[in-house]
RNA sequence: GACCCUAUCGUCUAGCGGUUAGGACACCGCCCUUUCACGGCGGCGGCACGGGUUCGAUUCCCGUUAGGGUCGCCA
């Protein structure tokens, strides 16, 4: 049989990290076994449902290079969609869900109840296989002792999410339900909903928790909880989808950078972790500066480009090979898109600000006569590239018996406005002749 | 409160009866070096506790504790 797995989101108007991964594990199962990826949009609760928020959950899973078989191809409700079991909204599939409840109802397997339909739950334990834990047997809780049946549409008319989830994963065949943790009580349900309906159910893997770092439940409210976070900080996706797979997964062999390919391949439900894994955004941090020094020039450059646009810089205005010179010389120090910022944002700027943390010591009233030597020595340069001002800056320190960083340091500051950023001599190289001299005369005219 | 899941360094993990308990991130030294980053070397640091089973338990069983999750006319 051939496997088909779904991801079933409901558009609340962002992706979370966790139901990322669950997106995550799902994708890499039917990759795995060449089986078919579903994405549904269950959006019952009409109320927050909008075409916004599905786009959201739909560019998060593109982002991620996460590609669904069958699914929506828009957020648009009604717009067009892969797939023959379709449609993949809920709010399209209303016949079925009355369909199956007249069907219930006409059975005795449920009835009416102050305007609203309720199942009638067996009420002996119930045993949930799952490919992660186990054989689970759930016991009745005090209050299902009480009453162990439950609403499946309401007073109002609307299904609720137990009944239509089990008979959309009925209708669209779905083999095997991998989801969070969070849900494994509620299988118990779902498998007497499925029962009721005359047919086995699915296979269940229920995938850990991710925790925040306090160790509780990843909520909206945590920081990084929102996909939208790690775009916008400067995540390449690769390195985010990486990470990912590293939070109950292990690729083992002591491996922690693995290409996705590789995941695939390795794979599988029984070797999911059985506990939950707290976020580390170190780690996240780590994996993230490994893909961007692997990555090549022209991906790192699209991607810087957009970080910069993000803050307002706009490196269009300046010509091609310059920018693209200047991202190279950031390429190998940084770990973030997000970094990029304080490691270019000097050359797009027409005039620089100090950091005043090193004004007061590069700037000091003794370092004028050493930086004004300097500056004449650059002037009388013909070649500007790197290996020719490392060689300026050492035979001037040389012939003067100062000690490099003498001028290193102001020079980076003169140049910059800051301590840390690119390899200085290269950095120069790529501002240029010009913009160097104007920036060391500004700088000895502001020093008195 | 009831029910369910879980338990190896601070964090992510390898381990599947006999190991000096391995790796990664983070942290701390040293080296490299024009800052930072990378890289190299070294260090810190862990099997929650108590009973069993066994010649022998991190590993199997039970209990305790701790953490997490679920108990909606939310999804």
């Amino acid at each position: 049989m051939k496997v088909r797995v779904r991801f079933a989101p409901s558009p609340t108007g962002f992706l979370h990290i966790g139901g990322a991964r669950t997106a995550l594990f799902n994708w890499l199962y039917a990759r795995h076994t060449g089986g078919t990826f579903i994405l549904r949009i269950e959006d019952t609760d009409a109320a927050r449902n909008t075409q916004e928020a599905v786009d959201v959950i739909l560019n998060g899973l593109r982002w991620l290079g996460l590609d669904w078989d069958e699914g929506p191809i828009s957020g648009d409700v009604t717009g067009p969609s892969k797939g023959d079991r379709g449609p993949y909204f809920q709010s399209q599939r209303s016949e079925n869900y009355q369909r199956r409840v007249e069907a219930l109802l006409s059975h005795g397997l449920a009835y009416e109840h102050e305007g609203a339909v309720k199942f009638k739950m067996q009420r002996e334990p119930v045993v949930i296989p799952d490919l992660v834990v186990g054989n689970v047997t759930r016991e009745l809780t005090d209050r299902e002792k009480m009453d162990p049946d439950f609403v499946i549409v309401r007073s109002d008319g609307q299904p609720v999410f137990h009944l239509v989830n089990v008979i959309d994963d009925l209708e669209m065949g779905i083999t095997h339900v991998i989801r969070g943790e969070d849900h494994l009580t509620n299988s118990a349900k779902h498998i007497a909903l499925f029962r009721a309906f005359g047919v086995e159910p699915p296979k269940y893997a229920h995938i850990p928790l991710i925790l925040n770092p306090e160790g509780t439940k990843m909520s909206k409210r945590d920081k990084g909880a929102s996909l939208m976070t790690y775009v916008e900080e400067g995540y390449a996706p690769e390195a985010v989808v990486n990470y990912l797979c590293l939070l109950g997964w292990s690729p083992k062999g002591n491996r922690e950078k693995v290409p996705i390919q590789e995941v695939i391949e390795l794979f599988d439900l029984p070797q999911i972790l059985r506990h939950n894994a707290r976020f580390d955004l170190n780690k996240l941090h780590w994996l993230n500066g490994e893909y961007i020094r692997e990555m090549t020039a022209d991906r790192f450059h699209e991607l810087a480009v957009h970080a910069l646009a993000r803050i307002g810089i706009d490196t269009n205005r300046f010509p091609l090979d310059y920018v693209k010179a200047a991202l190279d010389t950031c390429k190998p120090k940084v770990k973030l898109f997000a970094e990029v910022r304080t490691f270019a944002d000097f050359y797009f700027k027409d005039e620089i600000d100090y950091a005043t943390e090193a004004t007061a010591q590069d700037f000091a009233p003794e370092a004028k006569p050493r930086l004004q030597q300097l500056r004449d020595a650059l002037a009388g340069l013909e070649k500007f590239d790197a290996d020719t001002l490392n060689a300026t800056f050492k035979a001037l320190a040389a012939r003067a018996g100062w000690s490099i960083g003498l001028l290193v340091h102001p020079a980076r500051l003169i140049c910059t406005g800051r301590a840390v950023g690119p390899s200085l001599y290269h950095l120069m190289a790529v501002l240029g002749k010009e913009r160097v001299l104007q920036r060391f005369d500004r700088a000895l005219s502001r020093m008195g």
